[in-house]
DNA sequence: CATGAATGAGCTTTCATTCAT
DNA sequence: GATGAATGAAAGCTCATTCAT
């Protein structure tokens, strides 16, 4: 007797957030090119074949990575945080708490940073555009006004900010002892 | 008219050292694995056959960049700079102010950061061993006895500093119209 | 109420014949290398491992749909038929009356010609072993001697003869709104 | 020094045709879902990846393979002869004749039309309303008029004609000591 | 020396077969 | 028994490397 259509749809998508997840890491840690789909379905646990059952072929699993990056909550979440009704002090505070503790605990956290940030240095449109930079744009001409931060270009601070953590991520990804980020140091590249 | 040996040897050296300088962006655009021989060529605007005749296979061509990415005069330079006489807070300005000079000019500058660091990323021995954070840990520590460098881990400190510069080193690779990093910058990162 | 043994038994025969003439149908159509086992179970509505309960293989699938081609009572009846003691005009028009007949109605008919006559082109030994062949042969001489059948080769004549029977076979099978052969024509072929 | 731009052309053309024209005999003979990539190219006695450079893949070959036996000389040809001031008879006399001669002695002539053949069995539209067959159509109704050819459905006896045209040439690339077809046998077909 | 066509090892992808449910 | 997800052997395809010109 077959399983029920609802266990088989649980399963597949199970499976499926498995892949994306293990995926992504291996694919940031070692690049498109250099990821073979043998190695990798290996380091996940499955047969090569399985691959094919969820994804088309390596080119769209990479695509549907990104996908996940760009949507993912906990970059949401930050973008949520920088619209609340607060000080831009204390929101860079919490933004940066938010990170340092994030990127501390969480692998998968700092492969979202990483390819979040390769796809904006990637596009053609540029940096500067991005959702994350015209958030902290917005908070550093906040706290500009209010004082709390330094003069100078918003956008090139936000820039700096954001390129900073993009470092401290990448380091977790590939320095087996490296050293953690810290909270005041995130501040710094801000505040007066 | 037969051309003098030492004609066909120039001859050889300058393309030797065309091909070196163009494989270099183009890797450090495009990643190790990423590259095609077939477009690395087309790129450089010579034949494909013709890059093995000056390197042996793909790796060679790497591992030669790789070494003309540590030897490079430029680093040199920063470590000559680290032991001269001076104050740190000097020492800091100087190493500051070449880099930002330089990276606002010269593509060859950004490629050697950009390799060097993603290799510093790629060993296993860890990132903290390499010459030039020893280098930078040393100024940061006398710099704290003057009292003129925040006080901190120096090593976390000469991380900060030399990632702060692969950031920018990279930007000036992959954003076409990408806010250079200022000196003042870099300070800031250091200095109380 | 459990089922009895008989009902299983012939439960089990349904499904083998079943998936027995699906399969002869789509491979004539599709040949062998182009079928696709998750195509063809499809096609004939049961799931893929389904298959391997009733046949061991692809391969052993379709070896029997060859013995089935080559035992099928419609094709021994024309065998039966050239042997009984008729003269040759009668039974060239019986048997022309009677595959004109079954190709009219039964794709299963044209589906045993087709694949029938495709492994004897792929046999080594050469067509004109072939018993039908060699039967054909033999009416087709005494109707020399009666002086009903075209002078000639008879082994040609038999040749022509099933290629031409083959062909309208082949046209059942993939052409919507064939015209059907017309016993005339078949006649045509070997009589005076 | 590189090879002149023609010589190259030249070159490549030629091994184009190469492929071209092996390919096709290999593909009747074997199908296309039977016909292994590694296999064709020890057949024409090239590598497996020149095969690629001249066809992006295992199906863009095929298509090309399909093409060329529509656009084929030989087959043109007969559409001329159609059209030629002549009486029926003596049309089909000629394309008779020089279908037998070609089928005599041209694999590749074969092959053409096998492949042709088969695609018209595929198509959608219906096999009647293809050129050849719409060529033969008329010249049948010429024939009827004049005389010289039999009663009966003109479609239906073009139908006939050119399937046992086919049948032959399947025999060519199939049976190894086949009974050609006779110019006599075509004539049979259709005069009275 | 310089070239790009040719090659085949090794990668990506498919599909006959197995297996847990 | 029946199913379809999982598998890996084998097929398709790519690209670093060689080689004839």
């Amino acid at each position: 007797m077959p399983k029920t259509e609802e266990q088989y749809k649980k399963m597949r998508e199970d499976m499926r957030s498995k892949i994306l997840e293990k995926s992504s890491l291996y694919f940031a840690k070692n690049g498109f090119g250099d990821t073979k789909i043998g190695d990798l379905a290996k380091y996940i646990g499955i047969g090569q074949g399985t691959m094919y059952m969820y994804f088309k072929s390596k080119e769209e699993l990479f695509d549907e990575i990104r996908k996940c990056a760009e949507n993912s909550e906990e970059i949401q979440g930050l973008m949520v945080l920088s619209k609340m009704p607060l000080p831009a002090e204390k929101k860079i505070e919490k933004i940066s708490s938010e990170v340092v503790k994030r990127l501390a605990v969480d692998d998968r956290y700092a492969v979202k940073i990483t390819i979040l940030t390769q796809l904006m240095l990637e596009q053609e449109k540029g940096l500067y555009s991005n959702n994350l930079y015209k958030a902290m744009e917005k908070i550093i001409k906040q706290g500009q006004k209010e004082g709390t931060v330094v003069e100078g270009d918003p956008l090139y601070l936000a820039d700096l900010y954001w390129g900073t953590v993009y470092l401290y991520a990448l380091k977790k990804l590939f320095v087996a002892d490296y050293k953690q980020v810290k909270e005041e140091t995130l501040l710094r590249l801000l505040e007066v």
